[in-house]
DNA sequence: GCTCTCCTTCTGGGATCCAAAATATGTATT
DNA sequence: AATACATATTTTGGATCCCAGAAGGAGAGC
């Protein structure tokens, strides 16, 4: 097997996906010692992986006390989400005058592939079935191909990069309890799709620019359903790097 | 003397500025071992900076091979300033409805002193004085220091930091030699900051944003400048992560 | 009984050491 | 002479070791 990442990377992609994934609850110290056994490695590996992390946000360096998982403020998240609004607003004006054909087909099988998920969603979540989170996180990761392919013809690696970051904090099941209550929400979406796809088949990068914001800032509400199941267990210092 | 910070964040901090600053080339391999003994340290915290410079973007790692220093392609830099003006947009049209009086004065005066110096400037650069960059890099503080007033009142902590990541890329002299081309340039940012201000202080949150991205978006022609000056020297692969 | 100080212990920062990978060097063979 | 193979050198990735600074507890002084 050719191990072509390194050991540190590994560390630091799996801590980043449980703590962004809300498994390590914020305001944890993580110890060195602990994660090198747990990992199965020495602790250099573990300390690069941490810089890392820091160098992202998601930890704090105390020098010579330990490092904590930062906890995510309320103001943090919503701004993230105004970020996001921009950015992605950017991205689709960009990306319509560059969609060629094929792009176009994309879009339209994303749109449609939401479409059904959207509909499948609401039944279930209007015949209050318990399920599983399976189907409501299939649906988060339609929505997010759809603007994947945006992305893609936009070619901005750097807004891609940070918007996506932004998304991260939806993933996982944090909303998935109040799923029942987003059915506006899910219509919503749907027509908005719609309408993005029109904008920009239609070559109207403006209008799209702006369908896109609005499409990204009426979900607000999710931010604020994440930020309820932070209030859970998320005390917050309210500050770091 | 108490050290709060620690050795790699110390590395790391000098070799982001040397990185930004064109110190050091894009391309450029950085061995390990003649950095630790340059900052005479061991190979360890060397390699921990080597990671957040990694996680930020600067460098990228080949595993088993060395790390290198990324070159910033010009679609890059043109990406970062579209995100700028987005943000300085975004951070605008927040800030305005939370100026305090204190602000608007502090608002006022950065906007004073920014005309100053532009009017010396277009002076010196009329005048075809030799001089040095040191006039320049005042005004371009003082043209960030004005923007800072209203990151402040802003409180978009993720915002401020994205920006003036972007920002950065423009410290040191590299539009220096250009300068005496910019005299149009000079007197346009003047008249933006002063209507900027205005827009902030009538509370038009909406007119103040998209005067905001007008002026940086107006100044592209610095981008391109800056393009051509690391012409000389980057060559580019054009990827990284 | 409370507080201040000193001491123990524990954890993180940094140095040193070892192994594996990649490249450069050199040699032999055709 | 050129190429292919083998070896040596360089350099990274990871492990182990050591030391300093911080939390916590015991004991002395008030």
């Amino acid at each position: 097997m050719s191990t072509l990442s390194t050991k540190a990377d590994d560390i630091a992609r799996v801590l980043e996906d449980e703590i962004v994934g809300g498994a390590i609850a914020p305001g944890t110290v993580l110890r060195q010692e602990q994660l090198s056994e747990r990992f199965d490695v020495s602790r250099t590996p573990v300390r690069e992986a941490l810089r890392r992390l820091a160098a992202l946000g998601l930890v704090t360096f105390e020098p010579n006390r330990g490092v904590r998982v930062r906890s995510i403020s309320p103001a943090e998240l919503r701004e993230a989400h105004l970020v996001r609004a921009e950015l992605e607003a950017l991205a689709t004006e960009v990306a319509t005058p560059r969609m060629t054909a094929a792009d176009l087909v994309a879009l339209d099988e994303a749109e449609r592939r939401f479409s059904e998920l959207t509909l499948e969603l609401r039944d279930q979540a209007r015949q209050g079935e318990a399920g599983d989170s399976s189907l409501f996180v299939e649906w988060m990761q339609a929505n997010y191909a759809f603007h994947d392919v945006i992305y893609a013809a936009a070619a901005m690696p750097l807004v891609e990069r940070l918007a996506k970051s932004a998304r991260r904090t939806f993933i996982g099941d944090r909303v998935w309890s109040a799923r029942a209550e987003l059915d506006e929400l899910y219509a919503k979406n749907d027509l908005q799709h719609r309408a993005i796809r029109e904008a920009i088949a239609a070559g109207s990068a403006a209008g799209a620019r702006l369908l896109a914001r609005e499409h990204v800032l009426s979900s607000g509400r999710l931010i604020e359903i994440v930020i309820e199941s932070l209030g859970s267990g998320g005390r917050d210092p309210g500050w770091g790097t």
